[in-house]
DNA sequence: ACAATTTATTTGTTGTAACAATATTTGTTT
DNA sequence: AAACAAATATTGTTACAACAAATAAATTGT
C-alpha cells in the first residue's frame, strides 16, 4: 500500500524527499513491529538480538561495551543496562578486560548461542516473507538509496 | 557510506534481504537521531510533532486519540500519555466528545501552531540535506520500494 | 613521579514504551 | 428494559531510552 493510504494522508507531501522521509519512519516501524512479535516470546527486544549477533560473530573472542556501541544499528541505546539484561537472562557474561581494566570483556554464553539458533529458523522465515515482496535487484536498490540518503 | 562499513561488518551478509532489512533499520535510526536533534530545544520528540502536524491537518475540527493512533507514524506509542505532554505543555487541548461520551476531542491551540511555525524553518533545511543526497527520481524510488516492501 | 587529560564504563534520574487491566459509554440482543 | 458485548480511553506497572554526572583506569606532558 501506498504510504499516504497507509497513513491516511488526504493532502499531498510537499515533496518527493518529505514523502520518502515519513515512509522511512514509517515502514521501519511497522519492520519493527515484526521483529518485536519474533523475539517476544523470548522476553528480548531487536537490539538484544542484534548484539547477541555481534557477540558471537567475533567469538570466541571477548568484545566491549564500546565497541559493542560501535557497531551496533541502533547507536542511541544504554549498552550497560543492555549487557545487564542479557548477563541477568545468561545470555552473556561479563569480566574485566585483564589487560585494559577500564574495558569489560563481554562474551556470548553457549545458552546465548543456543538462542541465536533457535531464533535462526524465524529469522529465516521472516526473510523470506520479505523475498516475496522485493527481487534480488530491488532489495540491493533499497540499500543502495539508504546508503546514498545517509550520504 | 555502504552499511558494511557504517557497522564495521566483517563477514558478508548472507543475503541483500538481510542487508536491506539492516539497513533500514540502521538509516531509520541514523535519521530519527538528526530528527531528535530538531526537536529538542522544544523539549519534544519526533512522535509529539507528528502528532501536531496531524491535529493541524484537521483545525479546527477535532480528532478523537483513536484517530491519531491509526495515522501515526509509529503506532506503538502509548497516545494518551502522548497527549497529556502535549496539554500540558499548552500545545494541545482536550475535551469530552460532546457527541460520543466515549470519546475526547483533541484540538491544536494557537501556542501549537506557532510551535509548527517555528519548526517549519529548520524542518526546511533539513529537508534541503536530503535534497542534496537523493535526486527527486532517487526520492521517488525509494518511496516505492519501501511501499513495495511492506507488501 | 606527579598532575592533568583522556578513555571506558557505570550510575542516577527523568521521561517514555509496552502491555495488561480497568473504567465508562455506546450498541445489540432478547 | 435488562443483560451482554463492543468501542474508547485511561491507569498501573514494569522495562527501556536519554542525558548528565560520577567513577576509575590509562595516557600524556612537565
Amino acid at each position: 500500500m501506498e504510504i499516504e493510504k497507509a497513513i491516511k494522508q488526504n493532502t499531498k507531501f510537499r515533496s518527493s524527499h518529505e514523502k520518502a522521509a515519513v515512509n522511512l519512519i514509517y515502514t521501519s516501524s511497522w519492520f519493527k513491529d515484526i521483529q518485536n512479535a519474533l523475539f517476544k516470546d523470548h522476553s528480548i527486544l531487536p537490539q538484544h538480538y542484534n548484539v547477541l549477533r555481534i557477540l558471537k560473530g567475533r567469538h570466541p573472542e571477548p568484545v566491549s561495551p564500546g565497541t559493542i556501541k560501535e557497531v551496533m544499528l541502533e547507536k542511541n541505546n544504554d549498552v550497560t543496562r543492555l549487557l545487564d539484561k542479557l548477563v541477568t537472562k545468561g545470555l552473556a557474561k561479563r569480566q574485566l578486560c585483564p589487560v585494559n581494566r577500564r574495558k569489560m570483556d563481554i562474551n556470548i554464553t553457549d545458552k546465548g548461542i543456543k538462542l541465536l539458533l533457535e531464533l535462526d529458523e524465524p529469522m529465516k522465515k521472516h526473510l523470506s516473507e520479505m523475498k516475496k515482496k522485493l527481487t534480488e535487484k530491488e532489495a540491493e536498490q533499497l540499500s543502495q538509496l539508504l546508503d546514498k540518503m545517509r550520504g
